[in-house]
DNA sequence: GGAATTCAGGATCAATTAGTCCTGAATTGG
DNA sequence: CCAATTCAGGACTAATTGATCCTGAATTCC
């Protein structure tokens, strides 16, 4: 029902929430969210262009939430990437009767006016919050904040 | 959010729903429901094999509904052309917690969740039956019965 | 300044989805 | 039986989405 785009976006972003202020670079994002490197760059890109996340470049750089993990809501990341349309006029064109959705279409709206408000009430913080089982992105704690470069692997 | 797809779909059910127990032919569904004619040809081929819809070749055949529109739910139709996949294990593959979804595939899973419940409860019947200003598929009311051959156009 | 790091952006490729077309088989009516 | 009708199914094309790669620009450290 979400692309796979969707879907890495609100991974990475989950994850950058976990660390708040610090910057992670696009490899460290992709190992810890599964997401293909090059296209998981791609997609931070969309989310800085969207001012969801700040860039840096050089060493010691990377890609960090633009503000708090309580300001940030997933309907923000899902939006970023790939705007959440409703259905606001008739789809097959014939706007005979103005704004009134024929029924069908006016049910179909309502399930995605449902997903979509109960994505602008979740926020990246209350995801990371939320007691359960397992770790956000099913997955073993953050990385320790970084203190010095990290080893270049081979 | 669905696929042209699944609007297609349920389109053509309904349609098929306001005249229940008789056969229409993909031409004329596809001209009230401004679906490509080849293309609703496929859809309906999924639908007629997956017992949504009984088919009938020949002169005075076409398409109708297997079931009643009472016994229809949009979430059939839907399954039939694109199962509606929930999220039943961890996305990226790290089952190290069973059944357990992170909470970020939780909520996103509940969100899917209502979309399905709310489609499981709705047949075509209450989706005609629903007072509005427009007709179910933004249209006039449906051909009258055919009671003889159509005349050939050109 | 130079080397290493890291993101930006464009070009390209592959896979999936959407849509078309053609031939054949079933059915009906003369 | 023959012609008209109508769906079934396969082959094919086009558009969109998912994914990769390469070059360049910004940044840091020495």
């Amino acid at each position: 029902m979400f692309s796979q785009t969707v879907e890495y976006a609100l991974r990475a972003a989950v994850y950058l929430a976990t660390r708040p202020g610090e910057a992670a670079t696009t490899e460290e994002v992709a190992e810890r969210t599964q997401v293909p490197a090059p296209y998981l760059a791609k997609i931070l890109q969309g989310l800085s262009r969207h001012g969801l996340v700040k860039s840096q470049r050089g060493v010691g750089g990377g890609v960090m939430l633009a503000k708090s993990p309580e300001e940030t809501t997933i309907l923000e990341v899902v939006n970023a990437v790939e705007p959440f349309k409703r259905i606001t006029t008739c789809p097959l064109g014939l706007n005979t009767h103005g704004t009134v959705l024929c029924p069908l279409h006016r049910r179909v709206d309502d399930a995605m006016a449902t997903v979509e408000t109960a994505f602008r009430n979740t926020t990246l913080a209350e995801v990371l919050a939320e007691p359960s089982a397992s770790y956000p992105l099913c997955e073993v704690p953050p990385n320790p904040k970084r203190t010095s470069l990290p080893v270049r692997k081979k």
